[in-house]
DNA sequence: TCGATCACGTA
DNA sequence: CACGTACGTGATCGTA
């Protein structure tokens, strides 16, 4: 009845999305003898708003290997239709395969997962990173050469019968091209295995003190009050404090303040220019501590409290085919950037807490990895070597570099030392260190030099990466996994210098991203396998968060710490430092180890002490 | 209404 | 020439 071809099947249904059988939940039986043909569906949901926790469905649509594509429009046939698909074990192929995935859990928490036969969302990802997401018209038109037609001006179920006959259509050309660029098991064994991982969490959520922000909300509200009175009293005048073009015009034309940098349209007034007029003005340090305040409540303290769903816990979205270093995002919220580095910022983070007094919030951060994954990946003897002594690296860092004994090393030598650690990463240059360690740049230049001359191998390295990126235009991480890099082939200078940072960045930050990948597929296996009522709750780049039963928290911690430090072997020691507590700020080390390594690995230095 | 810009939160 | 990577969000402002 239907096409060999399910190219030809989809060039038929765009031109007449009328070919997608409309379903109600009665109609789900009838299709039984059909259902009992296939082993995978391509498979589509759409919601009327696609937060996990949100909205609710309005159309789920099934498309067989035979290019018959059937949608329940709705949401009572929506679900009917998707527990059919799961009640009989098919697998899904679909164009971002998490969803679906979530609509599950939400419904049956403690349901098994899906399985996931092909995600040609992440695929195309897999073979572009360094395109943002795709949209499975952009991957239809690539691989078919078919038009969809744009989602918004479709009905629910036509987009959800296109996008699942697509899914299905593309899947076999997209297989082929990760066959071809050998990207097939890092597809297979990490990206398809954390899809359920990152919908489970997603389903979960966190638990968030509602009273305790609206606390702050009061606090904020009343200081950020006082701040304008004071900014405007030291003006004489009213103006926008939040608009840099007024703030600027205020302070370097009307009150003649020293001009600091330009941006493309004004002055500019970052955080960094104004520190250096603090003193000069009565006006900055107020204007400063406004920022950080309107910053904080807009962005957390007034937007968390409405995103709360109702189950009383915030449901981000984790995006697993955005970052183009293989790196999660996190949206709606974003909760990959809940402040910590300031006393105020940590207050909003104490109001993320564990859901109940009968369980508590688990923090596994890896300590250093980027800088570990620097050490094996260029090999050189020293920096291993520093890692395997199991010393403080930034002191042992200075002592080589400046020929002294570690217990000669100053806080600030220490502390230089220490950003060039961090910046080694991100391919800093001699202008970026004099400007951060506020020294000259002769003086920076010198720093590094020295660097380079003590630790030849990273130096080698650089070079090598830089050589290589150049000549195969693209660079990859330990597991295989690619960006190219176009513009290492720029004739703008500047932009090939961007492209040559980028080089040295992603296979360091990617190889990190792959290891916490491994790390969070094989921890919430063990969780599964040991009977661990323990969940997971969020990914931070290089932190995992839990809410663990009290009474496990013991048994599950050398399961984290081994699963997460043996996720993919290096040259040198994975650590890894876990932290209890039944807030995210509060959080106290679960071992005297931990204690030393938490107090050695805080967030890089912006300036010099003194 | 939307996009560009600036600013700033995280790893 | 610009001057460390990767993200997401909110406010402002000029524009469609």
């Amino acid at each position: 009845m239907r096409f060999d071809d399910l190219a030809t099947a989809l060039g038929a249904t765009i031109s007449d999305p009328g070919r997608i059988e409309l379903l109600e939940a009665e109609g789900v039986p009838a299709l039984a003898d059909w259902l009992a043909g296939q082993t995978s569906v391509g498979a589509s949901i759409v919601f009327d708003d696609p937060r996990p926790r949100r909205g609710t469905a309005q159309a789920f649509a099934i498309a067989g290997a035979d290019g018959r594509v059937v949608a329940g429009m709705g949401e009572t046939a929506a679900d009917a239709l998707r527990r059919e698909v799961e009640g009989r074990g098919l697998q899904l192929v679909a164009h971002e395969a998490k969803p679906i995935l979530v609509a599950r859990f939400a419904a049956e928490p403690d349901a098994a997962a899906t399985k996931v036969e092909f995600d040609t969302q992440i695929a195309a990802y897999i073979l572009n990173a360094a395109l943002r997401s795709q949209s499975i018209a952009d991957v239809v038109a690539e691989r078919l050469d078919l038009v969809l037609p744009p989602p918004k001006e479709l009905e629910p179920v036509h987009r959800a019968g296109l996008e699942a006959l697509s899914a299905l259509a593309v899947r076999d050309p997209l297989a082929r091209a990760l066959q071809e660029e050998g990207l097939e098991r890092l597809f297979r064994e990490i990206e398809l295995p954390l899809i359920p991982v990152l919908a489970r969490m997603e389903s979960t959520g966190i638990a968030v003190d509602l009273d305790a922000l609206a606390v702050l909300d009061r606090e904020f509200g009343a200081e950020i009050s006082r701040l304008e009175d004071e900014i405007y009293g030291a003006v004489g005048h009213q103006f926008t404090i939040g608009s840099p073009k007024q703030l600027g015009d205020i302070l370097f034309e009307e009150l003649r303040l020293p001009k600091g940098r330009r941006t493309k349209t004004g002055y500019s007034t970052d955080a960094a220019v104004l520190e250096e007029l603090v003193g000069v003005h009565p006006v900055i340090q107020p204007v400063l501590d406004w920022r950080i305040y309107t910053k904080l409540r807009s962005t957390y303290v007034e937007t968390l409290p409405s995103l709360i769903a109702e189950d009383g816990r915030l449901h981000t979205t984790f995006h697993q085919a955005v970052a183009s270093t293989g790196r999660l995002s996190s949206s709606d919220p974003n909760l990959q950037n809940i402040p910590i580095r300031t006393p105020l910022g940590r207050r909003i983070r104490s109001t993320f807490v564990a859901g109940s007094p009968e369980t508590v919030l688990v923090a596994a951060d890896y300590s250093q990895i980027e800088l570990r994954i620097i050490a094996h990946v260029s090999g050189d003897e020293h920096l291993k070597e520093a890692f395997a002594k199991q010393a403080d690296i930034h002191r042992e860092t200075a002592a080589r570099v400046l020929h002294k004994p570690p217990g000669e090393i100053t806080a600030d030598e220490r502390s230089m030392a220490k950003m060039v650690n961090f910046g080694l990463a991100y391919g800093m240059s001699d202008f970026g260190l004099s400007s951060r360690a506020g020294i000259s740049r002769q003086e920076a230049q010198e720093f590094i030099n020295s660097y380079f001359a003590a630790y030849s191998g990273i130096s080698y390295y650089m070079l090598h990466i830089k050589e290589t990126a150049r000549r195969q235009g693209h660079v990859t991480t330990l597991l295989g996994r690619k960006r190219s890099i176009p513009e290492l082939h720029a004739a703008n200078a500047a932009l090939r210098g961007a492209g040559e940072r980028m080089a040295i960045n992603m296979p360091i930050q990617g190889t990190a991203a792959d290891i916490q990948k491994i790390a969070m597929i094989r921890v919430a296996d063990r969780l599964a396998a040991d009977g661990f009522g323990a969940r997971l709750l969020l990914s931070v780049h290089d932190e995992l968060l839990l809410e663990v039963p009290r009474e496990e928290v013991d048994r599950l911690i050398p399961v984290l710490r081994e699963t997460m430090e043996g996720a993919l072997p290096l040259d040198v020691p994975l650590t890894v430092d876990v932290k209890a507590g039944t807030d995210w700020e509060s959080m106290t080390p679960v071992s005297r180890r931990d204690a030393i390594l938490a107090e050695a690995d805080e967030a890089p230095v912006d300036a010099l002490a003194g």
